[in-house]
RNA sequence: GGACCUGUAGCUUAAUUGGAUAGAGCAUCUGGCUACGGACCAGAAGGUUGGGGGUUCGAGUCCCUCCAGGUUCACCA
C-alpha cells in the first residue's frame, strides 16, 4: 500500500508542480490514532516543489490522490500533515488476502539471503549457567528464528571455553575433597556439581592466602605465591602437554557440565547446529598468529611476547601470545573466527556476547582485518547488557548468583499457584496441567528478558516475581487462549470461520484498527530482522493482544446474529490468533491452547 | 586519565529511526462479571525526556558541553 501511495504522491507532485522527487523526501507514515486517516504525508519537505504554505500543499497533493486513488477516499489537512483516509472496501480486501495467506512471512523475505552465522551461550564448564546466559541464549535463539524467518540461512553455533586455568580450579578441588563423588552419587546436575567444587576452590584459595598475609606477607605476594596457586599452573601445564590423567579428569567433568547443559538448553528451548571448542580451535590461533609475525604484521616483544600494535586505528597495544607460548582469549577467539569462515564462508557472523567485551571485538575485527581477510567486515557483535541485581552484579563468590535452572523451575511454580488460585484448568489431568504451568512461566521469564532494549542493562529483583499481568508473556498468551476458546466453540456449532471472498457490510472502528495493526506484521518482522531486535516483535505482540481484547469487549463475536459480520469476526479473531503465535514463536514463546 | 554505552512518570519501559498533544504496564484511586474466559476492560492521577546551549518548519532522537551511572583499557576467559 505504501508503495503504490508513494507512487501516487510522486505522480501527483509532478503533475501539480513539475517536478521529480527524490524517495527521501516522500515521508509516509501511519496517521497517529488521535487523528482521522490511515496515512500521513509529512508535506514540509515538498515545500520546495511547491512554492506554497504546507496547508495549500495538503490540500492539492490530497485532492489529486482522492480523484486519481480509488483506495484514497478523503483526506484533512492539519499543520503540515496531510492525512490520507483509505476506504473500507481497501481495508476490508487487504484482510480477506491475508487471511487466506497460508504463509505470513512470505511478505518479509529478503531478496537476496545471506548465510549467517551466530554464535550464542558460550559458557564456561565450572560452573552452571545463570541469569545472564538466559538473556543470551533467548536472545540468540530469537535472533536466530527471525533471520531465518526473513530467508537467511542462519547456522546456530556455541563456542565452549572448556580450557584454561579456571576449569582446572575445580577439577583440583575435585581431586582433594570430593571422594569419587558423581553427579549420580551426589543426585546433582552435572554443572552444579561441578559448579559446587569451582566455588570449594575458591574457598581454599582465599583461606591460604589470608594464611600468607597474616605471616606478613604482602597481598599481592599472597596470592602470587599460595601453594594451592601453584598447583593450579602445574596442572595447567600438564593438561597442555597431555599429561594422560589430568586430560582423563577433565573429559570425565566436562562430559558431567555437557550433560547438566543439554537439560538446561532443552528446557529454555534452545539448541545449535554446530557446537565448537575452544581446546580444539586456539591452536589454529597459534598458528595464524605465528604468521601473521613472519609477515610483519605483528611485533615480538623482548620477553618474546607477540603483540599487536593498534594504535593507528585508535586502539592499544594487544597481546597475542604470551611469553611462554601459551595461548590467550583473543588467540582462540581468531582461530575460531577463521575456522567458521572456511567451514561456512558466512557473509556476516553475529557473536552475541554482553557489552563488557566491545573492545575485545573491535580488537578482533582489527585484527583479522590486518591479517588480509576481507570477511572481517561481516563480523558483528550483537552487544548486550547486564543483567543486575537491586544491590549490583552478580557475583558468584559472595554466592548472589541467580541460577538459571533454579530461575526456570520458580517461574514454572509461581504459574502454577496463580493458575490454581485463580481455578482454572480443573479438567486437565496433572501431566497436562504441569505442561501449561511450564508455559506460561517460561513465557512469563522469557517475555520479560526479550522486551527490552537489548543494549540496556537490565535489574532483576528476585524478590520480586515476573508480573503475568499487563505487558507480559502470559497476557499474551491468555488473549491467544481466550481466542482458540471462542474459535473452538464456534466450530462445535457449526459456525463457519472460513475467509469469505468479499465483506459488504461497513466495519467497524475496532475491527479496522485490528486489521491495520495486523497488517503491520510483516513489516514488524522485517525492521526487526534488520535491526536485530527482538525487542520490536514483543511489544507488537503486546500492542496487537491489546487491540484484540478492547475489540474483543466492545463488541460480541458468537452472539452475533447476522452471518457475515460472524464470520467476519471469526476470521478476524483467527487472523489474530495466528499472528501472536507466529509472532511469540520469534520469541520461543510457546502458546497454550488453553490455560 | 583515554575509549565505548546508558539516563524518559515512584518503579519497569515504548515512541514507526528527525514529525503532530511523549504511549503503555506495575503500584495508587474510581467504575464494570446472568454475554464468547475478569490473567480482562473503561476512567483519574502521575513528565522541564539528567542540566544547559546549538542545528531547523519541527529534537526524547542529530552536534557541542557539563552532571550521574556502567563497562573496558590484563601475560583472566
Amino acid at each position: 500500500m505504501e508503495i503504490v501511495l508513494k507512487g501516487r504522491i510522486k505522480e501527483a507532485v509532478k503533475k501539480l508542480y513539475n517536478s521529480e522527487v527524490p524517495d527521501e523526501f516522500i515521508q509516509l507514515q501511519e496517521t497517529r490514532k488521535d487523528f482521522r486517516g490511515d496515512f500521513t504525508l509529512v508535506v514540509f519537505p515538498l515545500l520546495r516543489y511547491s512554492k506554497n504554505t504546507p496547508e495549500t500543499t495538503g490540500e492539492m497533493i490530497g485532492s489529486y490522490l482522492v480523484e486519481n486513488c480509488s483506495a484514497v477516499s478523503g483526506f484533512n489537512v492539519i499543520k503540515g500533515f496531510l492525512n490520507l483516509e483509505i476506504s473500507d472496501k481497501w481495508w476490508l480486501e487487504f484482510f480477506s488476502k491475508m487471511a487466506s495467506e497460508q504463509d505470513h512471512f512470505a511478505n518479509c523475505r529478503v531478496p537476496e539471503p545471506e548465510t549467517i552465522v551466530v554464535e550464542y551461550s558460550s559458557p564456561n564448564t565450572n560452573k552452571p549457567l545463570h541469569l545472564g546466559h538466559i538473556r543470551n541464549n533467548l536472545l540468540g535463539f530469537s535472533l536466530y528464528r527471525l533471520l531465518s524467518s526473513t530467508g537467511h540461512k542462519v547456522i546456530k553455533t556455541n563456542i565452549v571455553n572448556d580450557r584454561g586455568i579456571h576449569i582446572c580450579k575445580s577439577m583440583l578441588a575435585w581431586q582433594r575433597f570430593g571422594n569419587g563423588e558423581t553427579p549420580e552419587s551426589a543426585g546433582m546436575k552435572g554443572d552444579h556439581l561441578v559448579g559446587k567444587y569451582y566455588v570449594l576452590f575458591e574457598k581454599a584459595y582465599r583461606l591460604e592466602v589470608e594464611k600468607l598475609i597474616l605471616d606478613g606477607m604482602s597481598p599481592a605476594e599472597a596470592k602470587e605465591t599460595a601453594p594451592i596457586m601453584k598447583e593450579i599452573r602445574e596442572m595447567l601445564v600438564k593438561w597442555e602437554a597431555g599429561d594422560k590423567d589430568v586430560i582423563d579428569l577433565w573429559k570425565m567433568m566436562n562430559s558431567w557440565v555437557y550433560a547438566g547443559f543439554d537439560e538446561t538448553y532443552l528446557k529454555l528451548g534452545v539448541d545449535f547446529d554446530r557446537i565448537y571448542y575452544e581446546s580444539q580451535t586456539y591452536m589454529l590461533g597459534k598458528e595464524l598468529v605465528l604468521k601473521a609475525l613472519e609477515k610483519d604484521i605483528l611485533y615480538r616483544n623482548n620477553d618474546s611476547s607477540i603483540w599487536a600494535d593498534l594504535t593507528s586505528e585508535g586502539l592499544d597495544q594487544k597481546l597475542l601470545l604470551r611469553s611462554d607460548g601459551t595461548a590467550v582469549y583473543m588467540t582462540q577467539d581468531l582461530g575460531t573466527a577463521v575456522r567458521r569462515y572456511d567451514d561456512y564462508h558466512f557473509n556476516r557472523h553475529i557473536y552475541v556476547v554482553g557489552n563488557e567485551q566491545n573492545y575485545h571485538f573491535q580488537v578482533l575485527k582489527a585484527v583479522l582485518k590486518r591479517m588480509g581477510y576481507e570477511w572481517s567486515d561481516g563480523l558483528i557483535h550483537f552487544s548486550y547488557g547486564m543483567v543486575e541485581l537491586p544491590e549490583g552484579r552478580m557475583k558468584s563468590r559472595e554466592g548472589t548468583v541467580v541460577d538459571a535452572d533454579d530461575l526456570i523451575a520458580e517461574m514454572h511454580e509461581t504459574a502454577r499457584s496463580v493458575s490454581l488460585e485463580l481455578g482454572k484448568l480443573s479438567d486437565f489431568s496433572d501431566e497436562e496441567k504441569e505442561d501449561v504451568f511450564r508455559k506460561i512461566g517460561l513465557g512469563a521469564l522469557k517475555y520479560f528478558i526479550l522486551k527490552v532494549d537489548p543494549r540496556k542493562n537490565m535489574t532483576f529483583n528476585p524478590e520480586e516475581s515476573i508480573d503475568f499481568n499487563g505487558n507480559t508473556g502470559p497476557f499474551i498468551q491468555y488473549t491467544y487462549a481466550r481466542i482458540k476458546s471462542v474459535l473452538r466453540k464456534a466450530s462445535r456449532s457449526g459456525l463457519n470461520d472460513d475467509v469469505p471472498v468479499s465483506f459488504p457490510f461497513q466495519a467497524l472502528q475496532k475491527e479496522l484498527d485490528l486489521i491495520k495493526l495486523l497488517r503491520r506484521f510483516s513489516e514488524t518482522v522485517a525492521t526487526a530482522a534488520h535491526d536485530y531486535s527482538p525487542a520490536l516483535i514483543a511489544n507488537y505482540c503486546y500492542d496487537l493482544a491489546r487491540e484484540f481484547n478492547q475489540f474483543y469487549h466492545d463488541y460480541s463475536i458468537l452472539g452475533e446474529t447476522d452471518t457475515e459480520i460472524r464470520t467476519f469476526r471469526l476470521v478476524l479473531s483467527k487472523l489474530t490468533s495466528e499472528i501472536l503465535a507466529e509472532g511469540m514463536w520469534l520469541l520461543g514463546v510457546e502458546m497454550p491452547e488453553r490455560m
